[in-house]
DNA sequence: TTTCTTTTGTGACTTTTGTCAAAAGCAGCA
DNA sequence: TGCTGCTTTTGACAAAAGTCACAAAAGAAA
């Protein structure tokens, strides 16, 4: 687990926040003296149910997954994640309670990682900050909503038809059981469906 | 629908910010100035599938649900809302897409209504009041996160047995049908499930 | 009260998806 | 090449929930 701080990796971050909204050449010092650059390798585990996730990551490259298990201990997806998004377990963060779900890595990646309490200074030290701490929040809250609607209102065979039209990548990247979970199927009918 | 402005009926909304954030007495007018306090009979449209939401509801007093209709034309809640409570169409509100969802009052209901244009404007003049709104839509983002993972998780009874535990007052004020579609299940299944 | 309407419950049957077990396919590597 | 381990596919069967039809119960209206 390296950790590094040069500049160039914010790159992808600060053009994100800029589509948003200004920021301060004085902020941007801030969020890198307050942050970290960390290169985990394929399979890490970042956060485990149990534990107080402290920390909201940033993808500069690689791929991620949240997942929960079921009553049975088998792995279900809720979300992948990928470069230039942004990794976080929405429950444990926010509240500071325990999480019910684990943060692992898909492939190698190569993260920001920001601490709540670093996060908490920011917020309280730039005001403007908060302005484009909501409109992300709006947006992941937005696609999370999305997602859940999906969930309810689509048969298996629609949410895969919908997820393979929107997200091909995907296909590329994570297997097939990996995607059956995050349909909410079993490996068999996904199988299934896919072979008609 | 009556209009009125009187400062009493944003007594509950301000005591939520204050409890988030201190507001100024100013931004204070400012919101009063802004926004609007509306009485509507139960059974009201606030929006419907196709329209854009422009607009955030707090609800002062009364009961309200959100719901979507399936490809059969059947009505499926997917939340309830209570006094104390922001009532909005998270995805056409924030995306300016045209909603997919329907919002309806439950019971005669007084809300006060702020336009998303007034709202950006008062964001956008009052940095601090951004603190709030992103306190309040982390809030919000967390509790759909646990209920789309309940929905995941968790089998139909266990889902009828949470929630009856958690809201029973929901079970005085809304039909069992209501219900059945909100936990994602019929009408008879629910009947089935609470005649074990 | 009586009537009308809406909501809830029950039985019989269907559909969707899950489960288990075994076979097939495929990738890395000795 | 042929192991070895992992993922995917297939078949037979089981379980969960949905659908349809109708009856019973509860509420609203006259």
């Amino acid at each position: 687990m390296k950790t590094s701080f040069y500049p160039d990796n914010y790159h992808r971050l600060f053009a994100l926040f800029e589509t948003i909204y200004p920021i301060s050449d004085k902020l941007k010092d801030d969020i890198i003296k307050n942050s970290g650059v960390l290169e985990v390798a394929k399979k890490t585990r970042l956060l485990s149910s149990g534990d107080k996730s402290n920390a909201i990551y940033f993808i500069i490259s690689g791929t991620a997954r949240i997942y929960y298990l079921d009553k049975e201990g088998k792995e279900s997806n809720t979300w992948f994640l990928f470069e230039n998004e942004l990794l976080i377990s929405v429950y444990s963060f926010y509240t500071g309670n325990p999480s019910f779900e684990y943060i692992e890595t898909l492939d190698d990646c190569k993260l920001i990682s920001l601490k709540r309490e670093r996060l908490d200074y920011l917020y309280n030290k730039y005001m403007e900050f908060n302005f484009l701490g909501r409109k992300l929040t709006e947006y992941y809250y937005m696609r999370n909503e999305l997602q859940a609607n999906e969930l309810r209102m689509l048969s298996a065979k629609e949410r895969y038809e919908r997820l393979l039209e929107r997200s091909p990548a995907l296909f590329q990247r994570v297997s097939l059981s990996h995607i059956a979970s995050y349909l909410g199927i079993s490996r068999e009918t996904l199988s299934r469906i896919r072979n008609h």
